[in-house]
DNA sequence: GCAAATTAAATTGTGTACAATATAATCAAG
DNA sequence: CTTGATTATATTGTACACAATTTAATTTGC
């Protein structure tokens, strides 16, 4: 095998990029269904479990930044699915909650995770090897 | 461990799609110093093999459509880095060339792979696993 | 108690990403 | 040879993504 290490196909992130963005590509149909882009989709299921975050701590799960969550944000509180509100006790940060309409919204999502799994042509093993693998890039050791 | 499958912790995808922004972000500094994004450096490591191409070679290569490449190749060609012209055979295509100014910028590049390696806290064995668990994802099975 | 440092969001600017559409050139069927 | 389909690129519109900066609120040192 060509060992150039300015080959594309000799990278290790360009498969990563590629994939994640090929990934995400699968989940637009879905997505569409309801509503949601893949970035508000990964937003809505942090809310789905903390029910409400203030803006930063939603950033570090999600690995974004005010920049980007922002008008992410905005434009869910324009669907109903989430309200922002400056915490009281302190001016600085901004609480998100879920309303109901965007707790409901999760039953309407339950189906997607199985319907991407089937999209994605790798075995239960693999996908755990990967997943971990994945998460010691991010610094993160799951199991 | 928790079966949610609304669960971010238990998404495959996630930790694919956050751990390459993570990736891309690590070579931001390296990329600021020749002047590329990203999708400008690994769009520049298929000029750098193939020379030439056209638009649709070259996203099918990189899995990224005219509408991200045509600007994208537009501000290379601004920088002098490649050439863009018509094919007179058949004026469909815009043949995208690298120029010397483009092929001399490969030698500062050498180093990055290199240098991006040592942020990447993985083993070779890992890396290769890694890198083909991800094209098999992307359909394209490597060796 | 108050100036300096820190923290949290928002804003600004640049650059992807991609769906959908438009435009233009070429090809194919009859 | 011409109409209809196909192909290649460009354009438009929406939504990230993030660095850098700004604004405002809070905390910390002295």
């Amino acid at each position: 095998m060509d060992t150039n290490p300015l080959k594309l196909e000799n990278q290790l992130c360009f498969p990563l990029y590629a994939a994640s963005k090929e990934v995400v590509k699968k989940y637009k149909p879905l997505l569409d269904d309801i509503g949601l882009t893949y970035t508000q989709y990964v937003t809505m299921m942090v809310l789905w479990e903390e029910k409400s975050s203030n803006v930063t701590a939603l950033g570090e799960r999600l690995f974004l930044d005010s920049g980007t969550l922002t008008p992410l944000l905005k434009r869910l509180e324009t669907s109903g699915l989430v309200t922002r509100k400056r915490e009281s006790a302190d001016e600085r940060n901004v609480i998100i909650s879920i309303t109901d309409k965007g707790l409901k919204l999760k039953e309407k999502a339950a189906c997607i995770p199985m319907k991407l799994a089937t999209c994605i042509d790798i075995t239960p093993e693999e996908a755990k090897t990967l997943y971990k693998l994945l998460y010691k890039i991010l610094g993160q050791e799951k199991n």
